[in-house]
DNA sequence: ACTGGCACTCATCGCCGTTGAGTGCCAAGC
DNA sequence: GCTTGGCACTCAACGGCGATGAGTGCCAGT
């Protein structure tokens, strides 16, 4: 028996299935496709894919569906990602062009790719361990009350309500002001950190500093995401097989979905298929996630969660390639 | 025949209808309430009530549910709001008064609601109409880039980007920031505008001032919302009668949610009953809103978005519940 | 005006035979 | 040694059918 071919067939199997959504037989096979074997043939190929786990039937008398292993060789193997069409380029350039500002871009990009892939998206904020301090601005929006608002070299801006037990004049602040200036600007919201613990350590600081660099070294805003296209849900399952609730709840809670995203990589996207994921409660659907940000470091990662039962290859293109175009973007910026 | 009973027949009904799901009969009816009669008087009531179009047959042999008439009166004249336990307060109180900062505030109010109704909960961002500026920051990104941040009384912190079509240098911005100072602290946005663009007649200002000015007026932010509780259309119809295609597409499209919600009216509970909204897609879901801001002047509306088939009178409760408390919390800011 | 009785409707459920897609296996052919 | 056509077998899906029972409308009696 060929090898390669037992791969055609598997390849057949996993594009059918995932076009018309229903187990795939042998005898239709061989009609779609151009095999240049008999049912008979594809039969047993498929008999030996099942043995090796690739493959499964729902029930004895029907066609056969891929299992996660089954998807994992495709996208490994049976792939080869086709550069998207010059039209569909500047589609895309020109879209995420008209963005007027940070908050701008990444729901665009949010949009973008729920649109291009029907799936539902999501985009992590650019990560602010990487990012430098820009302008620093303190607020006294009562007398113990501190807004401070960070500008960051990636234009977005971040602001912390600050609680102080004491208040404060408006002199102090204009002297807690410039020490954080002294401190802060140019570097990183970490180094900024840090420099000014040190500095508190000399005591020559206010205690309000301490207060407010516990505000800032919060990276609560770490863990930003935006989810676009949840409508595309609906049409998960046209046979509500899957539950669409735990997904559902998963949007909601965006230190999950961080997760699923997993680790930013700007090498390549990362596709987590069914039950290779984290999630027990989420093993039939897959993600699709790649990082991004400026000169091909990643800040951040975006992606797409559906269901295992997907186009991987079209899916890996339109997230890599708004990947690259939003990372241009932030290269600009 | 009995005006009131009938009425009360009708309370039975929703009331049944709502907390089964499933078509009542008079049997049951009579049953679950004390209402001191025979089934078979219920059924000449519940006739007349299908003749002035209140309860309807899903088919002929089964029992009745109400018509969105039936809900409408139902609200209207059969409804009457309890407080809430004070634990139940208490609890809302602490929940809220966590929250750090305005968008914490408005995420907690979203959370907060879906919790509290299990529905798809609304909140509108407080409008900038209303609010002041408190203080104006401008920062050069680059030559021709400026970034205007706003902070405003409620501590919301507005941000634009600006490209320009001319490099300015850092004293020209330091001069434009005094300007723009001078016109807007402690103005609304909207009065800030029309004295800078007063003053840009008179020519004394540089042309970047239109640019920013053009930048400042762009109110696309009222039109911020945030949703949650998505996970609860899942809940929807166990019985999957109604689609949420619609509904989950609404979900994304702002403008669409902002109409749903409705003119802030901080009065009284806005109830919208199916085909009573505004969309004819959405004709089996209601809204249940109300406005909020601090000092009973209406800034935004928050609320929930349902089946037709909900408990009302908790919603409302809880809908008004927490307009309260998050214009409580906005008067202290 | 209310109630009990009664005939009627009709959705739901379980049962059953038919249909047909799809498989596995085997013996024949290249 | 693969490949193939043939063939028996399995079983989900479908439609028809009668039983069941919840629920109704109407009517006559109190």
């Amino acid at each position: 028996m060929q090898d390669d071919r037992k791969l055609a067939v598997l390849r057949a199997i996993v594009e059918d299935y995932v076009s018309t959504q229903e187990p795939v037989g042998s005898k239709a096979l061989v009609e779609r496709h151009s095999l240049g074997v008999s049912p008979a043939t594809v039969r047993n190929d498929m008999a030996a894919l099942e043995e090796e786990g690739f493959i499964t039937q729902p029930h004895t008398s029907a066609g056969r569906i891929p299992t996660d292993k089954g998807y994992r060789l495709f996208v490994d193997r049976l792939t080869t990602l086709k550069p998207m069409s010059t039209a569909e380029k500047r589609a895309i350039a020109t879209f995420l062009d008209g963005a007027v500002d940070l908050d701008d871009v990444v729901h665009r990009s949010v949009r973008l790719l729920s649109q291009l892939t029907h799936q539902v998206a999501v985009v992590q904020y650019p990560t602010l361990s990487r990012s430098t301090v820009r302008h620093v601005e303190l607020v006294a929006l009562a007398p113990n009350r501190l807004l401070v608002v960070l500008i960051l070299s990636t234009g977005r801006v971040e602001q912390r309500l600050v609680e102080l037990d004491q208040p404060v004049g408006d002199d102090s602040v204009a002297d807690i002001r410039s020490s954080i200036h002294r401190a802060a600007i140019g570097e990183t919201i970490a180094n900024a950190v840090s420099a000014l613990r040190a500095l508190e350590a000399t005591g020559a600081t206010s205690s309000v500093v301490a207060t407010l660099v516990e505000a800032m070294s919060d990276h609560r805003s770490d863990e930003r995401v935006v989810v676009g296209g949840a409508a595309n849900l609906a049409r998960y399952g046209d046979s509500f097989d899957v539950d669409v609730r735990p997904l559902l709840e998963a949007l909601e809670e965006h230190v999950v979905l961080l997760k699923l995203l997993g680790e930013a990589q700007s090498g390549g996207v990362l596709v987590r298929i069914g039950h290779e994921g984290p999630y027990e409660e989420l093993a039939s659907t897959s993600v699709v996630s790649t990082g991004y940000g400026p000169g091909d470091e990643a800040m951040a990662s975006l992606g797409i969660v559906g269901p295992t039962r997907m186009d991987y290859p079209g899916t890996m293109v339109a997230v890599r390639a708004v990947a690259r175009y939003v990372s241009r973007i932030l290269d600009e910026a």
